[in-house]
DNA sequence: GATAATTTGTACGTATGTATA
DNA sequence: TTATACATACGTACAAATTAT
């Protein structure tokens, strides 16, 4: 369970396929911080580029969040609620840009929902939040 | 309509936002190479890898693909087809880890779109070529 | 077919800024 | 205040895939 400096697969991809493994794995459970970005460059003999990349596959996977100041940690998913929605509804996701999250208030990683309703009615929600019900 | 230095904004987020705004205006249309990366970064007076950031924030919202060898290009995004989910159906979305993309065979900032119906078979369909209908 | 030029990918190092504890 | 941790951004070098010559 480590990095093979000699493999065709990149580095951070080895990295990001370690980090998710213990995550999926909940040996780092939600709310759990990861080591530091230095740690992991020194523990794994990576550069602190590899070491990065890694974990921005991981935040643009919703698994992990990063703030300034503090460690990255396991993103925690919330408990989806249940919408429902009526017979005739269309419903697509997409994932949202920069601004659509800033508005939205979501992490990166996270889809959006929309759903056209029969009276053209359009909604979204975050995807994390949320699955759909068809009646 | 150019990159401010001196502002809070972050560079990579700045070009981002220019090119973003190029695709969505279509002067940028479906298929279209982006300018190079060395291109970029003389055109706006940055370095590579302010350039590299803004084109990967675009990736990961699904706006263009990138591969070795090639220009980056406008993603051209498919007719999405309709498929029709049976009452009692739940729906949720969800963003797939590199691993599941590469068997599914989607590009970065697709998401999954799952389908549990109601004799409990489930059904996943990216995003992009799918939307559902409710009957 | 072989070479060269172009383009993106990976990876290193360094420096500085900013938010948090 | 100090230390820690992540964010931004520069530079360099080489690898790998594609396209043009």
């Amino acid at each position: 369970m480590s990095i093979d400096h000699r493999s065709h697969t990149p580095l951070y991809m080895q990295l990001a396929d370690l980090l998710r493994d213990r995550i999926e794995s909940d040996e780092l459970p939600s709310g759990a911080p990861l080591p530091s970005e230095a740690r992991l460059s020194q523990e794994y003999g990576l550069g602190r580029v590899a070491v990065r990349k890694a974990i921005s596959v991981l935040r643009s996977e919703g698994l992990v969040t990063s703030s300034r100041g503090q460690p990255t940690r396991v993103r925690p998913r919330p408990k989806q609620r249940l919408v429902e929605i009526l017979p005739g509804s269309t419903i697509s996701a997409r994932t949202p840009n920069s601004n659509e999250r800033r508005q939205m208030d979501t992490a990166e990683g996270v889809p959006i929902l929309e759903v056209r309703s029969p009276d053209g009615t359009v909604q979204t929600f975050p995807a994390d939040e949320v699955a759909l019900s068809c009646l």
